[in-house]
DNA sequence: AGGCTAACAGACAGGTCTGTCTATCGCGGT
DNA sequence: ACCGCGATAGACAGACCTGTCTGTTAGCCT
């Protein structure tokens, strides 16, 4: 049980890896759980051991889609210095390397949530993700002084879906740009 | 030739509306095309005949979402006044009428591309539709007398696209007052 | 009346999807 | 040496998908 987790692991991560991959490239539903087994060169019986039904794999996805894009959003923010305000902007830089990195397609949120159904787990699982940032920004916002923190927080990540969901039709850095200025505006202008 | 055409739109439109409600709330890949025939009252082959390939049935039931929601988004410009600076903050209630109809469900375009290939047709249709909506904000954005047209427009559809692909996860339409009050702060602070 | 055309009804082929199941292999611990 | 266990390989069922095909029905024009 405690011996060789490594191996364990590994399937597991391959497994993960590969639809991570697959799924983002083409959307979940694009994606057919052979494919994934062929490209992580694992058995099917090992893939449903870890993931009994697909949308379990699709909620693992999510998951660490919300690690990789959150975190390189509190990144962002806590290179852009110790003051709130300045974070409140330097988490777009966060969008800035999601548009330049190869392969980008846009949010993987909104993009999975476009295809699944309404009241099932995957949908929510996006819903909650979308929740916990806007509140992370909500608090910033307060943090830094605004008089209505919800209101900003609201339009920021409101710049920042517009930013990634583009990305989908046209990963152009143009984009990153403008929502980065706007963005700018915005905060002085509820901060004063 | 020349008789009784509304008996032949009337199945093409009985299917083009069916395929328009099903591919919006589902995605079009999440609608068969046996689903489509059930829903529509109509044999396979008039869809078949009319449709020769599901794709062809997509792209015009984007062609029928451009129409839409282009078609709102002009009427609400218009709706503001003669100025073009009021037409740039008055097309938002587009979006706000959009948060609020009922099944809404975010973006057809980015919901669609999302979906689609990047190389195919589809997906080439949704670029197309948000490069003209573009240009069209451009333009107004040139005849209010932004120093910037193309970074004001980019600005303001970027705030346009947010509201609408949040739409799929969450269609609160307080996002909608969000990005109108976004709007205006950048509509005055181009035009000074 | 007869012919043309659009639409209806539905079987069918060929492929893909998810999820289950059997049988085998390899390796580490006792 | 042997057992247990995770992984491999792949057949299989049942559902669903697109697209084609055959045959029938209803209305309109000459």
């Amino acid at each position: 049980m405690s011996t060789n987790r490594t191996a364990v692991g590994s399937a597991r991560d391959r497994i993960l890896d590969t639809a991570f991959r697959l799924f983002y490239a083409h959307g979940p539903r694009g994606v057919g759980v052979d494919t994934v087994i062929a490209e992580s060169g694992v058995a099917k019986a090992t893939l449903y051991k870890h993931f009994p039904r697909k949308d379990d794999l699709v909620l693992a996805y999510l998951d660490r889609a919300d690690q990789a894009w959150f975190g390189a959003l509190r990144a962002s923010a806590r290179d852009a210095g110790d003051e709130p305000r300045d974070q409140l902007v330097g988490m777009f830089d966060a969008l800035t390397g999601a548009c330049r990195r190869d392969g980008y397609h846009g949010c993987a949120f909104i993009n999975t949530a476009a295809e699944s159904p309404a009241g099932g787990p995957v949908h929510a699982r996006t819903v909650e993700h979308k929740t916990v940032v806007r509140a992370w920004v909500t608090e910033l916002a307060r943090r830094a002084g605004a008089a209505d923190p919800e209101l900003l927080a609201r339009q920021l990540t409101l710049l920042l879906d517009g930013g990634l969901a583009s990305g989908v039709l046209d990963g152009d850095p143009a984009i990153a740009e403008a929502a980065r200025q706007s963005a700018r505006l915005l905060v002085d202008a509820a901060l004063g």
